[in-house]
DNA sequence: CTGAAAGCGCTAACAG
DNA sequence: CTGTTAGCGCTTTCAG
């Protein structure tokens, strides 16, 4: 069966495929009787436009790719379907990538994605990314380009981004209030700004309640669930913290995993918050305390930038999504 | 700043586009120094092929498109990527779709993958799947076509199954192993094979033992957390069971909430199986005994398949991968 | 081994 | 309101 094309339809109606054309994208300037006529055709014949040759004649496409370390995350994944959401409706259609967390796969990413002329790149960095030239190529070349969350400020462009600081700040003071004294850090790439913000929330909390902020409870390497059992079993040999702000949920389940090991009592004897408010923080036991970012919202933020950036009605907006942390076990007043 | 083209570095290598195509495909027939030479002005030039018009030439693409009901599903996010690992390296590039479980979202994914002139897509169907002409169109049409895990038998395609039945067989063998003695099922939609399947393991184990088999301790609409919870509400006040095997962990899981809201104790006097080992599976409390899928290798196989399919090697190929029983705290031995 | 020429399906001036 | 024409960037016969 071979596919039925604008030049089958003109045929058959006896007009140039330019009408059909015209026609089909909703053209006032042919009638509203040809229009008709045209629609019908084109259903009854099975007809389906050939994105790709409008692409080519276009010069771009109403594809837009999006970039995320990994789809499986329940942020990321909430972000996507925000997306969808918004783009899907509006005409537009989705291309998902997987970094891996890998600057290689990242950029590789990319080329793909212009390889296919996508009309716009959503992206959220790989935690290993620390050049950025791939992202500057997409400005230069005028390419819609939005960050989500971890995005780097120097590439101009619309970016959204969560409250982290905030998030940080109050679950950093919780702990605090709930009577922990030697609070550490669990952080990630500080050449992120998401985990920079996370860090400095964090710091601000301890320096507002006269706490002495002591770098040797500051790691800022982890947010694997291995890398963060590793850093809890490090601490608890050496700087002895009594509890761990962390900014990732895996992280946090880590921690928690070399708390149990050591027959460390959570939250008697030692408190833990995360950062995600993944799926397994209400389920685990015990419950995880968590800094709960609005994904799904974020993702609807990032799909209208994007929209307007193509629409060409703006050049850079940078929105910021509140956190919100919620309490459980994991870190329960003493 | 414009993009490279092939004429771009015909013109400055003083030959013709085609030679320049020729020499970038690696054709044998144009000679090794000229292939040299394109492939460095090539690079220097920063040239970059456009997909979209290979594409329409050649009337298909490097790109598969997938189809998922939701990408952020231990198994699912697995077979991903599973599927990245064997088609990156081979040159192929994916699109990734969520249904959502509905089945317009479905069919209107494979429509825009089609308008994308993929050159095959790999689907694994949504729950509310009935209706299956979306995929004979596909078969109609020659593009290659693999099915996974949730797929309709009477589509001529390759088709990579877990081995559902055997999965269900050994859960349900265990919990009666384990003493209990009314063992009900919460399935999903019996018109997908694979919750066929998992129903049929579940009562050959039934009978084996010699129990009866009750219908009215089998419910087949369930795999989301509220309806396993509400599927466990009815059947406790009603039918009594004293263990469930569920098709699915958050299904399960919903199981247990209820259980939990009524004050029965998980293992001791109701034992509870899920399916697909999601990560809260081992972190929940009771820690949730399921039936852990290879997403993984199910990805490769899935790949594989669709290469061979796409080089025209094989028609229809199934292969079933094993599943495998993990035994934890919510149907513990008596 | 390389060139010339045609065309994939669609859109967008330009003309009428 | 509709037709004519040209061309997006690439591949692929067909020549030579």
């Amino acid at each position: 069966m071979k596919r039925v094309t604008i030049n089958d339809i003109a045929k058959e109606l006896k007009v140039t495929p330019s009408t059909v054309s015209r026609a089909l994208a909703g053209n006032t300037r042919v009638s509203v009787k040809t229009r008709e006529l045209v629609a019908a055709k084109a259903k009854e014949m099975g007809y389906q436009q050939n994105v790709i040759a409008s692409a080519l004649r276009k010069g771009k496409s109403d594809t837009i790719g999006m970039v995320v370390p990994r789809i499986n995350r329940h942020f990321f994944s909430h972000v996507i379907s925000g997306v969808e959401e918004i783009l899907n409706p509006a005409g537009y259609s989705l291309v998902i990538c997987q970094s891996g967390e890998s600057f290689l796969k990242e950029q590789k990413a990319i080329d793909m994605l212009l390889a296919n002329q996508v009309g716009g790149i959503i992206i959220s960095l790989s935690e290993k990314t620390k050049c950025f030239d791939h992202l500057q190529k997409l400005v230069d070349r005028n390419i819609p380009l939005v960050q989500f969350d971890r995005v780097h400020n120097e590439i101009s462009c619309s970016k959204i981004l969560n409250d982290n600081f905030n998030g940080a700040y109050l679950a950093t003071k919780h702990l605090i209030k709930s009577g922990y004294k030697r609070i550490g850090h669990v952080g990630g790439s500080q050449s992120l700004k998401a985990y920079r913000e996370r860090y400095l929330g964090y710091s601000k909390a301890i320096e507002e309640e006269g706490l002495p902020v002591d770098s040797a409870l500051v790691y800022t390497d982890a947010i694997t669930r291995e890398s963060g059992y590793n850093t809890a079993i490090k601490a608890l040999s050496s700087v002895k913290p009594d509890a761990l702000f962390c900014a990732g949920d895996y992280c946090a389940l880590g921690v928690i995993d070399a708390l149990k090991e050591k027959n460390i009592s959570v939250p008697d004897e030692f408190g833990v918050v995360g950062f995600a408010n993944e799926p397994f923080a209400e389920l685990m036991a015990p419950t995880l305390s968590s800094v709960e970012q609005n994904g799904f919202e974020m993702g609807t933020r990032v799909a209208s930038a994007m929209i307007k950036d193509i629409e060409g009605k703006y050049k850079e907006e940078v929105e910021v999504i509140p956190t919100r942390l919620i309490v459980r076990e994991s870190s329960w007043n003493k």
